[in-house]
DNA sequence: TCGTCCAGCTTACTCAGAGTAGGTTACTAC
DNA sequence: GTAGTAACCTACTCTGAGTAAGCTGGACGA
C-alpha cells in the first residue's frame, strides 16, 4: 500500500485527484449531498485546499463537467472522421455515444443531472456540452444536407441530442441493451421515421 | 388591495397559496438558491407552516411538481381523444405539449431542471412525469403499429420524450418560432425521418 | 551551512439557511 | 360562556459552505 504521509504533491497532480475524488462523490451522492469536508477526507487534504484550487463547491463541480466534456468531444469527434456519408456518419457518433456512457457511467451521470442550478455557471455548463454535441450534429447535417431552412435544420440537431439523452438514460434502465442496439433502435426512428412503422390499415 | 391581515385561512387553501409562491420562487431562483424563509415571507407566514403542511423544502418542490404534472397529463390526454390516426394523434399530442411550455413557463421550469436530487423523491418525482409521457406515448403507438419488438417500441417512446423535451428547450431560446412550428419540425423528422432530407448525390 | 521565500498545507473560526420545540390565538360546536 | 382544536407564532439548534490567519518543508542563492 501506499502509506505514509502522501503530502506535499504539485497542484496539477493535487487538482487531478481533487477532479477524479470529486467525480465519484457527487456521482455517487449526488451534488447536493455531496459535502466537500468529505471530498476533502477521502483526497487526505483540508477543506481550504480545496476552495484555494477551485473557488467553491460549484466551481469544482464546474471541472468535473469540463473534464467528462472533453472526453465525450474527443471519442465522438474521433468517431465520425472518415464516414463515407451522413448516414454512416450518424451511426458512428451515436455509437460512440452510447459507448461513452455506458463505459464512463460516473462522468455522464455528472452531464446528465441538471443540478438545480438554473442560471449558475454549472447549468451553463451543462447546456454547454449538449450545445457542443447540437454543433457537431448540426455541421454534419449542412455537410450532407439541403438546407434551405436553418432554423428547421437547427431544431433538427437539438431534437437529435435530445432524444439520444434520453435513450440513454433509458439505456442505464435496460442493462440487456447494449451501445450497438440502442443505435439502431436511434438509427430506426431517426432515419426512416415513424412512418415507416406504421401499420397500414 | 387586499390589505388586512389575510390571517387563519384554511389548509387547502393555504396549501394552494404555498404551492403557488413556491412555484415562483423555484423558478425564479432555482431550487438551491430559493430559501423557506423567503417562501415563507411571500405567502406572509411564518416557517414552521410550510414545514407543517409539506414537512421538508423538498416536499414543497414535490407538490409544485406533481401538480404541473396533473396539468401537463390534463392537456395532452385531452389533446389526443378523437383523433383520426397515428400522425393526427403524434401531431395534436405534441401541439398540446408545445402549447404547455409556452403558457406555463414556470410550471415547464420545474419539470425540465433535474434538481440535482440524485435518488431523492424529487428525481424520482420529474423522472414520474417523463414516464407519464413516454406511457402515452407507447399506448399510443401500440394501437397504431406493429409492435413484434416491445423493446423497440418502449425506446422509440423514450425517444419521442427526450427529443420533444430539448425542442422545447430550444424553444426557449426561440421566442420566433411558435408552438406550431416546433410540431411541424418534431413531425418531420420522426414521421418521415432524416433520411427523406437527406441530399441525393 | 545557513537564511529567506513561498507553494502547499493547516486549525479554527463565521454565517446562512434547513429544520424543530413548544407555546399562543382565533374560530367552531355545544 | 367555555372546551377543543386548527392555524399560527417566536425562538431556538445544527449542518455544511466558505474564510482568516498562520504554519512548514524544501529549493535555491550567498
Amino acid at each position: 500500500m501506499t502509506t505514509a504521509k502522501r503530502k506535499r504533491m504539485p497542484r496539477a497532480e493535487r487538482e487531478r485527484q481533487m477532479i477524479e475524488v470529486a467525480e465519484q462523490v457527487f456521482s455517487a451522492r449526488g451534488y447536493a449531498a455531496a459535502s466537500m469536508d468529505e471530498i476533502a477526507e477521502l483526497v487526505g487534504v483540508s477543506k481550504p485546499m480545496l476552495y484555494e484550487y477551485f473557488n467553491s463547491k460549484e466551481g469544482l463541480l464546474l471541472a468535473c463537467i469540463r473534464q467528462s466534456r472533453a472526453v465525450l468531444r474527443e471519442v465522438t469527434e474521433q468517431a465520425t472522421v472518415g464516414a463515407a456519408d451522413a448516414e454512416d456518419a450518424l451511426r458512428r457518433g451515436l455509437l460512440a455515444f452510447f459507448v461513452f456512457i455506458r463505459e464512463r457511467r460516473q462522468a455522464w451521470s455528472l452531464l446528465r443531472h441538471e443540478m438545480a442550478l438554473i442560471g449558475t455557471p454549472a447549468a451553463d455548463e451543462v447546456e454547454e456540452t449538449r450545445r457542443q454535441q447540437t454543433d457537431l450534429i448540426a455541421a454534419l447535417m449542412s455537410g450532407h444536407f439541403d438546407s434551405e431552412d436553418d432554423l428547421r435544420a437547427e431544431a433538427a440537431a437539438e431534437f437529435v441530442v435530445g432524444a439520444c439523452e434520453r435513450l440513454a438514460i433509458w439505456c442505464e434502465r435496460h442493462e440487456e441493451v447494449s451501445p450497438e442496439t440502442a443505435t439502431e433502435y436511434a438509427m430506426d426512428v431517426l432515419w426512416s421515421g415513424l412512418r415507416a412503422r406504421a401499420r397500414t390499415h
